[in-house]
DNA sequence: CATTAAATGATTGACTTCAATCATATCTCA
DNA sequence: TGAGATATGATTGAAGTCAATCATTTAATG
């Protein structure tokens, strides 16, 4: 028997709703709390599906958050072997009781997931971004600092004046910090809220390490981020000679060049 | 064929990691991925959920991100009518253009939700709770401003000095607050940690609201939280001659007092 | 090295989910 | 008001999932 309109798109918000404060729900719940048959529960689920408003598993249904998230966890995929043995010379640098600082962007995802491996004591981590909040949070000992600011939609990280001057209070031994490109003249980043939260990191902290994979070389950005006399150390799979070869010259070297 | 135990851990941290990342896996996938049987993977799944690091579906598993936030929302489905109908209160005072802090707590969930329906333009919304993030997250118009501080450990809310000093700089029109217990001395609070943090709340907002279902009446906790002076409304399910009968008194009434 | 305990994969039958199809009721639109 | 569109529930066979059991292999233990 058909049905208004109205009807049908009030119980598919509901279900969005139901999926959302539950994160999950099987089939045969669904049916019982719409009151409706499996067939129509499914074809609910099929149209949210379709309009990524859910998403959909074997037996039952998501809700939205997880698709949210999805498509950062999507990227992260990417380009693993890189991220990887960045990530694992950047905890090589974390010793115990350090104050670290984890920028936005999926390579300070990977250190976090690093952090879950090899955990030096007494950690304080301190960040502006939303994603590491997961694998951070169910770390037994680390303390974790939330800067403040406002949310940017969609990106999970926190900018802002707010965030800025929280850092400004904050001490810092290590950062760890990325951009969307190096050339000879510096690093670039694309915006300049970013940027100035990224100058403001730097100047509170001890040591500050770029960590950009391969990728990145020879890629400006609209925005210049800071000139190679302002980076303590370069976490990179590109060597030394490549460097070398696209007029970029640093003090340090670079972390990685002679490992496997 | 029996393999060895650091095996086996390496293996289920290797899933534990997947389903972070992924969110959700069906089984089939788990078992290429990990390169074992249906029996195993199952096996291997079944042994983390008693561990409570991941949660089982029907076909597959979803990682722990979900199940942390499970029991949230499990809270949040209890006393649902009277959190429905003080949220919906809290959200008729809300203007367009306002300045609007959200609390740690349930109640707070539930004017979230309750904004998704009814959302005034040009809001601000200032919180420390991460829990709201998500739902807050997706509105159109609304910019969110996190505090910054502490994480607790899985309570998903900012707390300490710093998120003391983050409220001090930002100007709130209407702050909605809620406590563990009143009596006739006032509110009352666990945490010394809270309490500071919602009286700097207090103290920057123009109108403090506390929105405390029945069931918090003649409850006390370890701390005095504030008298009642101090509060500028309450929202709640109770009525003017109950609330005077525990001999609280107020200036102002009750919002929700004479609504259905 | 021998014994024990544990991990694995295969198999089985019961159960669940799924997509497709169909009949029916009733909303929508002309 | 009447014709057509569409939402719904029931049914069905195919496919997928599950728990239990069993034989096999190999790590752990002393």
């Amino acid at each position: 028997m058909r049905v208004p309109k109205h009807i049908v798109e009030a119980r598919r918000s509901r279900l969005t709703e139901l999926l959302l404060e539950r994160g999950y729900l099987p089939i045969s719940q669904l049916c019982d709390e719409l009151g409706v048959s499996e067939a129509t529960a499914r074809r609910d689920l099929s149209a949210l599906e379709s309009e990524e408003r859910i998403t959909r598993t074997y037996g039952g249904a998501l809700g939205e958050f997880n698709a949210t998230f999805t498509s950062f966890r999507e990227r992260l995929r990417e380009g693993t072997d890189a991220k990887g043995s960045i990530a694992r010379a950047s905890v090589s640098l974390i010793k115990p009781g350090m104050r670290v600082y984890l920028d936005a962007g999926t390579t300070a995802f990977a250190i976090a997931q690093e952090l879950r491996r090899h955990l030096p004591e007494r950690l304080t981590i301190i960040t502006n971004n939303l994603a590491l909040l997961e694998t951070l949070g169910s770390l037994p000992t680390a303390k974790t600092i939330l800067l403040g600011g406002q949310l940017l939609e969609r990106q999970s990280v926190l900018l802002g004046k707010e965030a800025v001057r929280a850092v400004a209070t904050q001490e810092i031994d290590i950062a760890f910090l990325s951009a969307q490109g190096m050339t000879e003249k510096g690093l670039w980043n694309s915006q300049r809220d970013i940027i100035s939260l990224q100058l403001a990191v730097m100047n509170r902290a001890s040591r500050s390490c770029f960590c950009l994979d391969r990728s990145k070389l020879g890629r400006t950005a609209p925005e210049h981020l800071a000139a190679w006399s302002k980076v303590s150390t370069l976490i990179s799979d590109l060597t030394m000679p490549e460097l070398r070869r696209a007029g970029i010259t640093l003090k340090q070297g670079v972390l990685l060049d002679s490992q496997s």
